[in-house]
RNA sequence: CGGGGUGUAGCGCAGCCCGGUUAGCGCGCGUCGUUCGGGACGACGAGGCCGGGAGUUCAAAUCUCCCCACCCCGACCA
């Protein structure tokens, strides 16, 4: 157990913000509400980054970067999208200082107004249909399929690291096509190639499904979204995917040439994951003795600690641990060799244990003797004593099943806390008792959501696509509903 | 942005009510020695404009006001 660690059933809040500074991935800056991604964390969020980018590239996706400023003018051309934006963003009105008067220190210099102030992005469709304008005038240039890594300031009022920053680092694509029925499909593509990252990567189990009206994006025609559940039963929205309809392509006046040489708008999707998928990654795995990290996302895989009285019996153990270390690298594993003289092998296993490192592996004067090596699991904590010859075919093994342990685990938390209800009672029950997921019939109107929302603070986090319909009554109005939708308590 | 709380060494805290020696304690940090299979032990040592500013006072970590940051609870949101 990690010294002066909250556990979870302590204080759920706390032992998460504690995690994520003393596991070193990120802190507060001096800036209000935007942190300093440390490299531990951001080793990670490379990862994340180099796995999607190839994914969007093998399904024809290509990147490109727009500006971090969009005029103002711009936003107001599509009536939700500025109202859903218009209380968070931030805003550039000059763009020179000089000294002050009474010579002590800088201010901002009064005669250098922008004459139209610029919006740092929330998010860049509106300046990406202004320049996508120019690029599409015939059905042959479409589709067009962009992503963007980029970060974006949304001026929050209550932040916590990762989960809500200021300023966050995500990647937004921005589709134009030539049929609604190829953007939903576009829409749809993304939210799988998510939903997989999620499951196979990250070894986090999703709800595929719709956003409700109220929780949709702004400007969007249909809000897709990818949901998961935390260890302390609250919802997470992990990923969107945005079919946008003709809305943006009508605001900012996209129009192309059809096969039949008509002027047509183009269809259009936008989609995007951030570094919020940090925060959930966090949340759904690790313990009360840290961070844990399934394989496939950990910088370190393994890491080997020597232990040893003295320098002959060191360079001994060395010679053996970097044998080991190359016949690990050359699975692809990646692997740290500690030899540091400056912590003892207790220090270090603590340490890496805090840090989520997956496997470690411990070399001592004993299994010199024995030929033998110890190996310990980070998932479940088991340590074992193994014949050094074979050690790096069993690391491989280990690592595939702690990506799946951590997964299937994730799984049976989400299915032991998800909950079939059909009376008001238990929905607030349930909630105020465990939280999870909530399978609930609704009326279908946002009123009632509302309503929910307020006396409950649970909302709708996803209708769900593969949903048997099933008749029923709405659990708050008791007027008809076609099928259950998923109600939870969310970050 | 509203309500509550907290800012004292790198971290965690005591001191503040009731103003007055040189501002303490634990961990961590440095040097040396003994240690090394789950956060070792001893000796010596370094480290503070007491969150920032303004006031009250002979005197402020301590009292008053303003500001800033962080945490919790709401509203808003990825």
């Amino acid at each position: 157990m990690a010294k002066n660690f909250t556990t979870r059933k302590e204080n759920y809040a706390q032992w998460y913000n504690e995690l994520v500074i003393k596991a070193d991935l990120a802190e507060n800056s001096a800036v209000r509400g935007c942190m300093v991604i440390k490299p531990n964390g951001y080793a990670i969020w490379e990862k994340m980054q180099s796995v999607l980018d190839r994914m969007f590239k093998e399904t024809g996706h290509v990147n490109a970067y727009f500006p971090l400023f969009i005029p103002k003018s711009f936003f107001s051309r599509e009536a939700d999208h500025v109202e859903g934006f218009a209380k968070e963003c931030a805003v550039v009105t000059h763009y020179r200082l000089k000294s002050a008067p009474d010579g002590k220190g800088i201010v901002v210099d009064n005669d250098a107004r922008l004459e139209e102030e610029l919006i740092i992005r929330p998010t860049s469709e509106t300046i990406i249909w202004d320049t996508y304008k120019n690029w599409i005038q015939s059905y042959r240039d479409l589709p067009l399929l962009i992503n963007q890594w980029a970060n974006v300031v949304r001026w929050e009022m209550r932040t916590r690291l990762f989960l809500r920053t200021a300023e966050f680092l995500w990647q937004e694509g921005h589709t134009a096509h030539e049929t609604k029925k190829e953007a939903l499909e576009e829409t749809e593509k993304i939210l799988a190639l998510y939903a997989g990252f999620a499951e196979q990567w990250m070894a986090i189990p999703v709800l595929r499904g719709l956003k409700s009206p109220n929780e949709r994006f702004a400007g969007a025609v249909e809000t897709y979204c990818i949901e998961a559940l935390m260890q302390d039963g609250k919802a997470l929205q992990a990923g969107t995917s945005h079919f946008l309809g003709q809305n943006f392509a009508k605001a900012f006046d996209v129009k192309f040439l059809t096969r039949e040489n008509k002027q047509e708008y183009v269809w259009a999707t936008s989609w995007g994951v951030s570094t919020r998928l940090m925060g959930a990654l966090i949340m759904a795995h690790s313990d009360d003795h840290g961070l844990v990290i399934p394989p496939k996302l950990a910088h370190t895989q393994v890491v080997i600690v020597p232990i040893y009285k003295n320098k002959e019996q060191l360079d001994q153990i060395s010679g053996k641990a970097l044998q080991i270390k190359e016949a690990l690298q050359a699975k692809g594993i990646t692997v740290k060799y500690d030899d540091r003289d400056t912590h003892k092998p207790g220090w270090k296993f603590s340490e890496y244990e805090f840090k989520g490192v997956p496997v470690r592996l411990a070399l001592g004067p004993r299994d010199m003797e024995n030929n033998t090596i110890e190996i310990a699991r980070r998932d479940t904590l088991e340590k074992q004593i193994r014949p050094a010859g074979t050690i790096a075919g069993e690391v491989e093994r280990v690592l595939e099943d702690i990506q799946k342990n951590l997964y299937t685990k994730a799984l049976a938390f989400r299915e032991a806390n998800s909950h079939k209800v059909d009376s008001w009672e238990a929905f607030k029950n349930i909630l105020d008792d465990k939280g999870g997921f909530i399978y609930a019939h609704w009326d279908g109107t946002a009123e009632t959501e509302q309503k929910i929302k307020e006396e409950t603070r649970a909302t709708i986090r996803v209708i769900p696509l593969d949903a048997e319909p099933e008749e029923g009554k709405c659990v708050y109005s008791g007027k008809p509903s076609a099928g259950r939708v998923v109600f939870a308590r969310a970050y």
